[in-house]
DNA sequence: CTGAAAGCGCTTACAG
DNA sequence: CTGAAAGCGCTTACAG
């Protein structure tokens, strides 16, 4: 910051010793007596030395910072993760970098270039917007880990929710006897992950004996939402599938101003179940990911790549924990 | 990353020229020829080139990235600051770097330290668990904005919600009735902001005519909020006010467990609004942190001390939004 | 308009 | 055990 830095040399001057030897007695490494090391580490303290980690990063070559590229860190899902991911990183000794790489492609490649630039020894992307592209740059680079994202390569790490998850969601509703669902999409380019999911949900549906609705991409708000809410209503459907917890409050709240009751005229599920949204008090029927688990794998995926414990790509899942809720009820009779 | 970076003498040499001429082409600073400028970047374009910002830092002495200690990152209330300061900071062109403080003072100052080790230009403390202490040692390192926080100093800078906010909200249980108000409190030492919110509800439903019933520090979850809990219910309050919405919930959670009617035997207030705490479906009564704004100000008053229009430190507040809900009703008549 | 040289604050062989 | 020197990848006066 703008005060007058007290740096590397300041306290060898005052210690009476070379940079060399300050340096190797502030890390305690290398040979240095132990009245040096002592003598040292008090007038840095005193002085109130702040190693500049640019500086010894750059000279070192050291590999110790990771950076991550979040969609949004306002989103408790993502925000979870990057939590989680930052003490398992800690726990190794390693720094993490976190960038927000909000919806488009070319905020995105902005946020990798940005992570990239710090010279970070992985990356870890989580964000369901993320397209093949980014990951594929930033691979091009050194290691990289997906995380609530499927790997769109061979060679870049993933590890997401089991796709059973969904499977067994879309299960719940068929076995509350709705036979037409309208389910929220979203176009490949925009949202993987998303889109991913909803096809998932369809083809279950359908091989349930289901009805399918396709009401569009009701992720993105506003009217969106109300589109959404409006097709699956005119479409007869009797249950509506969303691919995240905030666009199912989205759709709740819409179906709510419409004065129409949920679970009695519309049953609404979710996807995440991260913080609030796992509250039983409200009572959302949705998927819980694993967050933990996702965040640790990630950080194991990427230092066992980073310590060049390579090997082939491995595209890891792990179950999620179904939260009945009570947003999912019986189809009416008629 | 792993691979062998290409680096500026790479494209130096690829397009015939010294790597001055190439740092300045790339940046289009100082007179470059047009012919030359366009070949190194294309050069530097096809090479996949990026720069080592920690290089390019340390030699230009730039001062254009920030550091911000966040509570947590997995709370939508921090979650949401960060990202309005990110894109605040992006508009001006500067980086943001993110470290999780956690609750303790340790982990808060390792956190500081890791940021202030980057060499940013300055630092914003987004936690309301920051002691005076941490603040303070920032502050000796350079320009320092508390977000959320007062300022416990006449040279940090501050921009917290109105205090107004907090009575407000004190006079709207009052105005129901209430006249046995419990209140959640925590010590000075482990989070300043909630001690001093307590505070002040307990003086404002003290002029109201109100009794107080200090139940303790729920926010740390867990058996703290079952204590509080019982502890509001036997001292025959009718209302309860939390510091902030998290623990509201945990609140209203252990009420339902315990067959406690909201709002009818027992009024619950929350803090923050922010994220899914404000949606009207799910009626919480609260107050909403004015976020964006807190976020904008916090940029603009660090910015502003690190370009040195340095000034007297200025202690800002924004008045918050009342959000009526409907876990607030009228005192029980008995 | 362009290049050689010094320097940013560290670390690390290499000699003593 | 300790120091002088080279170097990490850039930028920036200073000369041409």
């Amino acid at each position: 910051m703008t005060r007058e830095s007290v740096g590397l040399v300041d306290i060898a001057r005052a210690a009476g010793v070379s940079r060399s030897t300050a340096s190797r007695a502030l890390r305690g490494e290398g040979r240095v007596s132990p009245e040096t090391v002592e003598r040292v580490k008090r007038v840095a303290q005193s002085l109130g030395y702040v190693p500049d980690l640019r500086a010894s990063a750059l000279a070192s070559k050291s590999l110790n910072t990771v950076g991550i590229m979040l969609r949004a860190s306002e989103r408790s899902f993502y925000g979870e993760i990057a939590a989680r991911i930052q003490s398992g990183l800690e726990r190794r000794g390693m720094d993490l970098i976190i960038a927000n790489g909000g919806g488009s492609d070319t905020s995105q490649m902005r946020a990798v270039n940005s992570l990239l630039g710090r010279k970070v020894a992985g990356l870890i992307i989580a964000s369901g917007r993320a397209s093949i592209a980014v990951a594929q740059y930033a691979a091009s680079f050194g290691p990289v880990a997906l995380v609530g994202l499927s790997s769109p390569s061979p060679t870049i790490d993933s590890i997401v929710i089991d796709p059973d998850s969904e499977r067994y969601l879309a299960r719940r509703v068929l076995a509350q006897g709705h036979r037409v669902v309208a389910v929220t999409t979203a176009l490949a380019d925009v949202s993987r992950t998303l889109h991913d999911r909803a096809e998932i949900f369809i083809s279950e549906l359908r091989a349930g004996g289901a009805d399918v609705v396709d009401i569009g991409p009701a992720a993105e708000g506003g009217e969106a939402v109300d589109r959404a809410v409006a097709t699956a209503v005119d479409a007869g459907a009797t249950a509506i599938m969303t691919g995240d917890d905030t666009t199912m409050l989205a759709v709740l709240e819409r179906l709510a101003d419409q004065g129409v009751a949920v679970p009695r005229q519309m049953s609404v599920t979710g996807f995440d179940g991260v913080g609030v949204f796992a509250s039983p008090l409200l009572g959302f029927t949705t998927m819980r990911q694993p967050v933990e688990q996702l965040g640790d794998t990630a950080v194991r995926l990427l230092t066992s790549r980073i310590s060049g414990v390579a090997s082939q790509a491995r595209h890891l899942c792990i179950p999620g924990q179904y939260l009945p809720g009570r947003t999912l009820g019986s189809a009416p009779s008629h």
